[in-house]
DNA sequence: CCCAATTTTTAGGTTAACCTAAAACTAATC
DNA sequence: GATTAGTTTTAGGTTAACCTAAAAATTGGG
């Protein structure tokens, strides 16, 4: 059931540097992007307005880029699909590894689903992967329970579990109160319980522990580490 | 020597389409290549008009459609891509038809030189074609029992002379920063200058400039043309 | 808290590759 | 040799995808 977008090949390469940008970094930022795609930074923002558009990243204003569930799905589509590339090449073929990623980067938006999938047939054949490594392949319809990064805001971290600050996206004196209690990017914080109702959060950082209040904690974006 | 001019998709595709009617009808004219690729005749016109500037056809207004020389290359080499893409896609992976025809259409233009060849190598060997059917190919095969080029690190190399990057040997990020600068496998680099002490090291790749330190430099193993 | 550096956005281009509509030309028929 | 049908060319757009330069916002260090 395709209800797939049609995406231009630059729309296909900026999903895909975002999905690998936030897989590596915790977050993908625009001038991230321009290195990654060697393009300006202008041109990626003019790609990322197109994007939002069309429901696939969500960004405000000099905020965060987060990819939606449409704009997930696309996105590992599209890197499924040059993963896949890439292995045929480099493993069947035996085309050199920089070679077989450039060709995989520039065909993966040419071919159609039948090849893919009749080369996905071929490596599991040859037990180049699994079946379920090609996870859009076999279960497009299926819902991944695990997000896309592994990046996500502090009230939705698990009690016991630790994770560190990548951003702060509230402004003004809400950002500036978080920031003295010691929540500067980078800070490694620890869930130490929440009350009945999740509120309010109790964490550790920097070695004292404070309380956060749900609604604050959901400021904060931090990836589990 | 490859003194290829670097043709865009659309310019491929007139030729390639020049070169199917020719050998079909004994002409090809602007109409018909309209037809055949599927835009307006007035496209057609502009596309012939670059064409004929690159010289790679000669057509005088109102004239025959004609193929230089080079032009007649060039499209060979295009028709040989597609062939051989088809067959590889029809054949070893039982792709229909229309699909591998279709995607052939589009991969043709993205496919580099060494996944070409490593794919025709594979036909041979399966016997799905004769050796001397890519007549392409055994060109770009004859070039490579070349000399061992000496090797050695980039810091190494003499200001003002050309090499070509054979390997980066440093890992992770570095390796990924290196390449996202341009320096692949295969690219040509020239040394411009270098300060001092030795470091930084200006040079120009792919067209641009850049400056490495030292150490990074010396991570990149280039061979002398 | 302020200042400098960095990042993001805006403004205002360019280019390739298409388009439609109409004009200029050629060829084929009467 | 005029008319007409078909072909090619020109004129004047549009769009996507990039660009540079500069303005605006954010971040980070002292």
């Amino acid at each position: 059931m395709e209800a797939d977008i049609n995406l231009s090949e630059s729309m296909e390469d900026y999903l895909e540097a975002i999905y690998n940008l936030i897989k590596e970094n915790g977050s993908a930022r625009v001038t991230d992007i321009a290195n990654h795609l060697k393009i300006a930074a202008s041109s990626v923002n003019q790609g990322l307005k197109k994007l939002n558009q069309e429901g696939l990243i969500s960004q405000e204003k000099y905020g965060p880029i987060k990819l939606t569930e449409s704009g997930l799905k696309a996105a590992e589509k599209v890197r499924c699909k040059h993963r896949m590339l890439y292995l045929f090449l480099h493993k069947t073929l035996g085309v050199s590894q920089e070679s077989a990623d450039h060709d995989a980067c520039r065909i993966e938006h040419a071919l159609s689903e039948e090849s893919f999938s009749k080369m996905v047939d071929y490596l599991i054949k040859n037990n180049y992967i699994e079946e379920q490594n090609c996870a859009f392949k076999m279960k497009a319809e299926k819902e991944e329970p695990k997000m896309a990064a592994e990046q996500l805001m502090l009230d939705k971290i698990k009690v016991g579990s630790k994770a560190e600050v990548v951003k702060i996206e509230s402004k003004g004196r809400l950002k500036r109160k978080l920031m003295d209690m010691g929540l500067n990017k980078g800070a490694k914080v620890e869930v130490k319980g929440r009350a009945p109702m999740g509120d309010p959060i109790e964490i550790k950082v920097r070695g004292y522990s404070l309380s956060l209040r749900q609604d604050e904690a959901a400021e904060i974006l931090v990836k589990e580490v």
